[in-house]
DNA sequence: TTGTAAATGAGAATCATTTGCAATAACGCG
DNA sequence: CGCGTTATTGCAAATGATTCTCATTTACAA
C-alpha cells in the first residue's frame, strides 16, 4: 500500500513514517552522488525546512541498522551514505577533483570469503575504499605530493 | 651512525631528533598491538612523562607522510597506528573480544592494480578492514545482533 | 477523537584531532 | 664548547563530526 519500498520496509519494521524520514529517504534515493550528513541535511531542508541535522543522523542510523542504507568512508573525516543495492561495489575518490569512481571487485569478495572460511570468522562489515588521482588530474600537471 | 633505521630516516629527511619522537617511535616498534593515539600517549608517557598528546599526533603525522607509519581504521571512530613493514597486510577486528587478526590478501592487491590500470587511476591509499566475530566469540554463545 | 509512546528540534555534550602561541631545545657553526 | 636560529613542544583553546538531553510535537492504534 506504500509506493516506496524503503518506506514500506521502514513501516513494516514498526517504525513511524514521519515527514522527515520520508524526505531523507527521498533525497537519498534521488541522488547518484555520495552524500555526507551535512549535504543530506541541506538537501532535506529544501523540502522540509525545519528538519534538524540530528534527525538526519538519527534517520540514517535507523536505515543503516535495517540494512537499507550503507555508510562508508571516502578517506575524509566524515561518513557518506548511499542506499543499498543488489551488487556490492566500492569507491575510489580523487584527491584532486573529488570525483568518486565506483567499481565492483568480485576478487575482493572472494578473498574475504576464503579468509572467513579459513579462519572461522564471521564477517559483518567490510570497509574498502581507495584514494588517489584520476586520469584527468594525473594528466593536468599539478602532480604534487 | 644511528642504530634505529626509523630514527635514521627521520634524521636523513631533515627532521630533528627529539626525545619525544624517539620515544613514540620506540613504543611503536616495540609493540605488536595496534595502538591508537591515546594508547600511544600512555605508553610514551611512561618513558617521557611530560610528552603531550598533541606531540604524539604531530609525531605520527610526520612519520605517516614519510611513509614509515601507517594509520588505519579498525571500525572504531579513531585511528590506529603501526610501523610500515615489507608486506602489506590488512585487519579483521572482532566486535566481541576486540582481537585483531592480521591477514595478507594478494588478490586484493591484484584487484587494485587491475582497476588502476583499466581506469587510469593512480592509487595513493587503500583502506581495507573487516569487522565481525572471531571463532571463539561465535562459539561462546552470545550470538547477539 | 484521544492517549501514549515514538520522534523531533535545539542546543549542550562528547570525542578525536588540530591549532595558536609562548617557552624550550636541536644542532650547525664559529 | 657556547650561541643563535628555528624547529619542536606543552598547554589550552578551537574545530568538526556525531551523539545526547529534554521539553515539545506527532504518528497512529484503539
Ligand atoms: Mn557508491
Ligand atoms: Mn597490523
Ligand atoms: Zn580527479
Ligand atoms: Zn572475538
Amino acid at each position: 500500500m506504500e509506493a516506496n519500498p524503503l518506506i514500506a520496509a521502514l513501516q513494516a519494521s514498526g517504525h513511524r513514517i514521519t515527514r522527515q524520514r520520508r524526505v531523507v529517504l527521498e533525497v537519498l534515493e534521488g541522488s547518484q552522488e555520495h552524500l555526507d550528513a551535512e549535504a543530506l541535511y541541506q538537501k532535506a531542508r529544501q523540502r522540509s525546512p525545519r528538519i534538524s541535522l540530528a534527525t538526519v543522523y538519527r534517520t540514517v542510523a535507523v536505515l543503516k541498522q535495517m540494512g537499507l542504507v550503507a555508510e562508508y568512508s571516502l578517506g575524509e573525516e566524515h561518513g557518506h551514505f548511499e542506499t543499498v543495492t543488489e551488487a556490492p561495489h566500492y569507491h575510489f575518490t580523487c584527491l584532486g577533483c573529488g570525483q568518486v569512481v565506483e567499481f565492483d571487485a568480485p576478487q575482493v569478495v572472494l578473498a574475504i570469503q576464503e579468509l572467513a572460511e579459513r579462519e572461522g570468522l564471521e564477517v559483518r562489515a567490510v570497509q574498502f575504499s581507495l584514494t588517489g588521482y584520476c586520469v584527468q588530474c594525473r594528466a593536468g600537471g599539478r602532480d604534487d605530493r
